[in-house]
DNA sequence: GTCTATATTCCGATAGAC
DNA sequence: GTCTATCGGAATATAGAC
């Protein structure tokens, strides 16, 4: 039997309405009525809109790094493993939650204040450990560019969404189709496989 | 004889913070108080807060998509020039203005009913021109492809930014240094001109 | 055109009954 | 634990003097 508890209830709403909305233009009362309760209740459980909201950004910003798991740094995973496994979580994921990415980013440029050491876990051990692989295959890329030129190619239309459909690039309706196929190209873009 | 009316010094400073805070987090009285003024002014000259948004929205949604200009479906110019010119205008551009990019995706992705038919006058006229020019070099690439690579390659280092330096991918001190030299390699990268 | 003072609305948080 | 009613402050907007 699946009981949803109110405090379950409240962050479910906090999540969908600070994803959407940002920080300051979520009102508590929103939250509360998405909820179902009321705004007493979220100050009973969370004490004040900003701590809610500190659980909804750790929760976010761990699902949104957590993609890129332990994967960069294991030596027995390829190159071409590395990139499509980041290509596939992170294209996977955002299909699941399209305005993860551009609430993570922009919350990271406006609230600077309520992020600070969030992120202090996500240093580089993968760096060496990608170089040394890009340099055994003799290809004239950084570690630093293959990262993120990875991130960039899969992650931005995601971020760009809305210019990229308003421009007429891509409709609408086409759109999952065209992070799905682009997907598997992306591999081909970074890495010149095609011998 | 440089003279700034009471209107732009009161623009200008709705443009700095509300490109920085984004529209909510933004009070009128620091517009005011950042352009010398005070509070009666704002509303004397743009009636409300939010006319006062839309304005500033219009003029960095033109200055984003601008950068892109009617280079795209100029079939004069060849398609290394062009993944040049829109690596060189938006690194330029986005050096200028770091927060513009993830201030502008964001506000379209949050505030959609704001931005009905700003973005009409960009629908693609370059699609087919680029087109052509892929199918006569024989590279096999669409033009919307070529296009959603080099701004993502180009753009979404500045809008990473925070993510990127905080990952420790790059450190804040390097940031020019890196997407200055990046700007570079970008065209290698959509083109295989190493032959 | 500019300013001070104030009206008005909105919002986060709390008191207190059940 | 849950709710209604309300406090207290903040924020947008306006009135009216200069």
């Amino acid at each position: 039997m699946e009981t949803i508890t109110t405090e379950q209830k409240i962050i479910r709403a906090a999540d969908k309405l600070f994803t959407q909305k940002g920080y300051a233009a979520t009102k508590t009362r929103d939250i509360a009525e998405e909820a179902g309760t009321n705004l007493a209740l979220l100050n009973y459980y969370f004490g004040s809109k900003e701590n809610l909201y500190k659980k909804v950004v750790q929760e976010k910003l761990r699902l949104l790094l957590g993609a890129m798991g332990s994967v960069l740094s294991d030596e027995n995973i390829s190159l071409e493993e590395k990139i499509n496994s980041i290509t596939e979580n992170y294209t996977a994921l955002l299909l699941e939650n399209e305005e993860l990415p551009i609430f993570i980013l922009n919350e990271l440029s406006v609230n600077k204040e309520l992020f600070v050491n969030i992120t202090r876990n996500t240093r580089q051990i993968a760096q060496p450990v990608i170089d040394k692989q890009l340099k055994e295959r003799k290809l004239g890329m950084s570690a630093k560019d293959l990262i993120i030129n990875t991130l960039s190619l899969t992650m931005f239309p995601f971020v760009a969404k809305p210019l990229i459909i308003s421009s007429g690039l891509v409709n609408a309706d086409e759109f999952v189709e065209f992070v799905t196929k682009r997907k598997e190209k992306i591999i081909n873009w970074i890495i010149k496989t095609t011998k």
